[in-house]
DNA sequence: CTAGGATCCTGTCAGC
DNA sequence: TGCTGACAGGATCCTA
């Protein structure tokens, strides 16, 4: 869910929607989801991404400044009158459908049944009105939010600013170093912290840490800087594999066959696994609590003592062919 | 200062 | 079937 992939495809699949149109009211269902009690109107000049929050701007000088939290969902719907209107084209083909996906709708976030479900339900929060559609966002568990701020002053906002280096513009060297300002604590929980690194949540957390063969409980200090320099890699690997396959959107979650899928099944190779086989070992993985977090991890290729065994080692080579521009200083932000 | 637990809120699911 | 408790993919606040 909303972490870092899926936020970024949201950006991506929005900004083609929403650009140069025009937000023309806002209704308030939850005023915990919307705290800001101001008028906002404008066009949409662009949509921005700090980490795992989208920052929408306007030629008003405001901004949107938007987190799912674990629940959120931002799900756009063209309005009917355009879709008709647009699918009587001459190809046959409609514009609103070459934007968005499956009918007209673009939705992305937590997935469930709300990316299909007739909408507003009781899960919507907040109505953006804009003048070709709706941009609905749900958000079950009341933890996400959309802030007002004025666009000069976004990046002064106490979440945005405390947000490290994603894991494409961090050096290895860097990420080393704050390792060694968390020694004490579980590498698992020091990599969640967005302040440390920026974009992993729970998910990819595990995830990178199966693909560097390094078990979530092991001190963060305890870490070589080879090791340390192997998780970072990883951690950009399962990520961009994420994004590149589009991450919990619509098209990820309702399958060609019309059935409602899981996009971690595209994906994950711990996530949710456990009792399954590991897919390097065929050992069994297994579900621990981690800083407070559930953690899937392979007990035979994560070891809590810091040898660099066989597993390990070839497990993440393989990941390296698996995107194979690990080197490369791949920016997600622009 | 650090590390880890509690917490916000609603829904779902397993177990009885 | 209905009840109860555990748990859920984030981030912050509080406590030791």
């Amino acid at each position: 869910m909303p972490e870092l992939p899926e936020v970024e495809t949201i950006k991506r699949g929005l900004s083609k929607i929403i650009i140069e149109q025009e937000l023309q009211g806002v209704e308030v269902l939850c005023k915990k989801s919307f705290p800001c009690a101001v008028a906002v109107s404008g066009v949409v000049t662009g949509i921005r991404r700090f980490g795992k929050a989208l920052v929408v701007d306007l030629d008003s000088g405001q901004s949107l400044l938007i987190h799912l939290r674990m629940t959120g969902q931002l799900i756009y719907e063209p309005r009917a009158t355009e879709v008709v209107d647009i699918k009587n084209k001459d190809d046959g083909r409609s514009e609103v459908n070459e934007k968005t996906e499956a009918g007209g709708r673009y939705a992305g976030g937590h997935p469930s049944d709300n990316f299909v479900a007739k909408l507003p339900n009781k899960q919507t929060r907040v109505i953006l009105h804009f003048a070709d559609g709706i941009l609905y966002f749900n958000d079950q568990r009341k933890f996400g939010f959309i802030k007002v701020l004025p666009t000069t002053e976004v990046e002064q906002d106490s979440f945005v600013r405390k947000l490290a280096p994603e894991p494409w513009v961090m050096e290895a060297d860097e990420f080393y170093e704050k390792l060694q300002k968390h020694k004490g604590a579980c590498i698992k929980a020091v990599i969640l912290d967005q302040s440390v690194v920026c974009g992993l949540g729970n998910i990819y957390a595990d995830e990178a840490l199966y693909s560097a063969g390094i078990h979530p409980e092991r001190r963060a200090g305890s870490l070589s800087l080879a090791e340390a320099t192997d998780l970072l890699m990883c951690a950009r690997a399962v990520m961009q594999a994420s994004i590149d396959s589009g991450g919990s959107t619509m098209a990820t979650y309702v399958k060609p066959d019309g059935t409602k899928g899981d996009y971690l099944e595209k994906f994950a190779q711990v996530f949710r696994r456990e009792g399954e086989v590991c897919l390097r070992c065929g050992g069994e993985i297994e579900k621990i609590r981690v800083a407070g977090r559930g953690t899937h991890i392979c007990p035979h290729c994560q070891r809590l003592t810091s040898d660099v065994n066989e597993a390990s080692a070839s497990l993440s080579s393989d990941f390296k062919g698996l995107d194979g521009d690990y080197g490369k200083d791949r920016r997600v932000r622009d």
